[in-house]
DNA sequence: CCATAATCGAACTACAAGTATGATATAAAT
DNA sequence: ATTTATATCATACTTGTAGTTCGATTATGG
């Protein structure tokens, strides 16, 4: 077989089972799917899955993988889309608590935070706590965009600023997403008023740093 | 054998299994402990075990808990103590990354987010989330303690604005801690340095809220 | 000494990740 | 058409660990 075909028909099976797993996860959590369950969804044996997969591990990353480019292509455009620092520091907040919504199980291997559990192996020391350099520059880029229009100070190195914004940005939508209940309840505010109003709070810390 | 006895008795078995539990726990992570391990590190069976604890989560659990009353009894001190609701707030701060240096094992666990990863059982949907009431309750304390000196608007809700001080600070402690050697690296300053800077600009964002 | 409760030890179940192997189907090369 | 290579399958296996069971053993108290 040419390699040009070898490689398609790697391509083919690795989409069908990571479409198989995405269902999975997403339905019943990444923790109560089994190897068994991917291989049974997606019509293969097991063995042909740890041939395109070397672990489960793997097949979560590749999704999560997959996530990271598109969030990074929609903050890219919320980032580099017309209107002032502030608009597009909302669109990113916007994208990020959508994104959220939509991929619950994911949100967290976005963040770099959480290494699949119960993996036989030691987690990858390498990959621990990385954050996509990609998302790094555009977070940046943003950052920059503030300088220029004056809107954000010139003291604080723009990486570091963008690292304290990303941190204070995913710290908020963690913990409005794990209470959301009590937001309600308690606060008697839809949670999207609350976090629309703690963006805005946390805006306030960043044009005075 | 007198109940009171019998009690005591409960409570000091207990107590040995958590010990060890503790030790293996930070010494090699809490996936990486087995419940034999633990077995023989307190010198039981792991039958014995089993009768003063259902499961693992419960050990695990148990030590956070135990945590948490050492850490709320420091951050009410910190609430308490006399001085600015500013100092209190560094104060607090303090204590939390002081916390999250000495035990970053249960920090995730205090925080109310990483149940066990691994355990057989479904995780409980009751304490999923759950913040601590007496945690709660403490940055309330502190929130309204600002709003008296009027340093904090009245506009918001206290625990409103509790709930928001406790994701910024929390974001903020957490992605330092996973990425504390870029920080030194990149930014060129000690996690210290970056964490009381990135404390204060938070500040702002509460006393303009 | 006897009864009761605590503890032990060791074997056992259940479950999921990952591996190994030999059978079978499919497609390319001769 | 026959051979050869490769992709896929089915199944059984290994390993690791949580949690269970139960009969044996060892305190402890009356």
């Amino acid at each position: 077989m040419g390699e040009r075909k070898k490689q398609a028909l790697e391509r083919f099976n690795r989409d069908n089972i990571i479409t198989a797993a995405k269902e999975l996860f997403e339905t019943h959590g990444v923790d109560h799917t089994t190897m068994d369950d991917i291989a049974r969804q997606a019509d293969y044996s097991k063995s042909t899955i740890y041939v395109y997969f070397k672990s489960k591990e793997e097949i979560y990353n590749s999704i999560v993988h997959d996530y990271m480019d598109m969030l990074t292509g929609e903050l890219a455009i919320a980032i580099t889309q017309e209107g002032s620092f502030s608009e597009s520091y909302h669109r990113v907040c916007d994208c990020l608590v959508r994104f959220d919504e939509r991929h619950p199980a994911y949100y967290a291997g976005l963040l770099g935070e959480a290494q699949m559990t119960g993996s036989r192996k030691k987690q990858d020391e390498a990959t621990r706590g990385t954050i996509a350099p990609e998302l790094e520059q555009l977070l940046v880029k943003l950052i920059e965009k503030g300088k220029k229009e004056k809107t954000l100070s010139t003291k604080v190195k723009s990486n570091q600023l963008a690292f304290y914004m990303w941190s204070g940005i995913s710290g908020i939508i963690r913990l409005a997403d794990r209470r959301k209940a009590e937001i309600v309840t308690q606060y008697q505010v839809t949670k999207d008023v609350y976090l629309s109003h703690a963006f805005s709070m946390f805006y306030e810390s960043l044009i005075r740093g």
